[in-house]
DNA sequence: ACCTGAACACCGTTCAAGT
DNA sequence: ACCTGAACACCGTTCAAGT
């Protein structure tokens, strides 16, 4: 995508993990993420199927390395639109759920492999937890001086984030999976019950 | 482990059907959704590899009947939680989302099942919408009493009751996932925080 | 350094054949 | 009716061998 390919070359890839990384994404976006095979993304991407364990150490690393690019573009969406947002605070905070929801239904694939069901043993367990992602970082400091402006009711600001956390990954899974839907909404009308859903839920946690 | 089990006879196994499913739940609960297979639930059951296909059209017909056997329970554990309970209408209403991260978290194999993510195609998108799950129905129900006797807001008693389900579906998915725990709270300190969470949000949707 | 091909132990699914 | 064994097209992973 960012660099011209050279597709004729016998060897050499030019930037083969980062084509199996997109490859990998285009996939689960075609299959899902249950049907994602290390060979299949080596075949599309036109190498063997031994050649992705020159660049990771096995199928979890490269679904990890697809988690890592979401949380970062997460995290970049979100500030973006913070930036651009004249609002208050508590504007803010709010913005840190729906901004959530958003990206979770502009890439699904992505957050699918983010948070989807691990194997109790593989994957990156402890490499994700809400300490160590920043976009989580910033929703609790956002709750912190909604606080302290009084703009928020008092309490541990982890246990609101991890409340706030719970509705915005609770409605996005279920609108990804296809739970919610089906039953006669439209775009429109899905699109008001998240904002509905968000504000009505938050409202719980102001004073 | 209902009927005693006749191990020794060369054929006729009583009840196949019963006996893999309780397997396939056996082996998702120690190893994981994912890496359940019918070849190694048909081998701890003690027959071939392709008798399954004799009880079941494929591999997603024995995780259907998983998520159908899960379903019941949910719904059964919510109404005895409902009837043993003194409290109001509002109390019921709150009692089928903490039921619900109950039950998700004291069987999580099947609610991995029920709730996990699927592939697009497969499994049974449309078998289990939110209209056909009878424990939905039971909460929307609440939902509506509490409205009439002004315990509740008013507003489409389907949106509230979807945004109640947000959040106790996003906290049992962080908490089966290990996204929630880990950073140093015992048990009781997560069984309060799901009731903060739960009773916080909840308030939301208070008049 | 980077990739390939064969090999191994696994899959889901089908189907003729056995009792 | 119910189950088996062989077969097919797939997996993930490893490793000696090639350029």
């Amino acid at each position: 995508m960012t660099k011209p390919k050279k597709p004729d070359q016998t060897y050499h890839h030019g930037d083969l993990r980062r084509v199996l990384i997109d490859t990998a994404v285009e996939i689960i976006s075609e299959q899902g993420a249950n049907d994602l095979s290390l060979r299949k993304t080596a075949k599309r991407a036109g190498v063997s199927h031994a050649a992705p364990y020159r660049h990771f150490k096995d199928k979890n690393a490269i679904l990890s390395a697809v988690a890592k690019e979401g949380f970062e573009m997460m995290l970049k969406i979100t500030e973006e639109r913070i930036t651009r947002n004249q609002g208050n605070e508590l504007d803010h905070f709010a913005i840190c759920g729906l901004s959530y929801i958003d990206f979770a239904l502009t890439y699904p694939s992505h957050y699918r492999v983010m948070f989807g069901t691990r194997s109790d043993d593989s994957y990156f367990s402890d490499e994700f937890t809400p300490e160590s992602i920043p976009v989580f970082q910033l929703l609790r400091d956002k709750i912190v001086i909604c606080q302290q402006k009084g703009l928020l009711k008092s309490g541990d600001p982890w246990e609101m984030a991890l409340a706030a956390w719970s509705i915005v990954h609770g409605f996005a899974m279920l609108r990804i999976d296809h739970h919610i839907q089906d039953q006669g909404m439209d775009e429109k009308k899905l699109r008001e019950l998240q904002r509905t859903v968000v504000l009505t839920l938050y409202s719980g946690l102001r004073p």
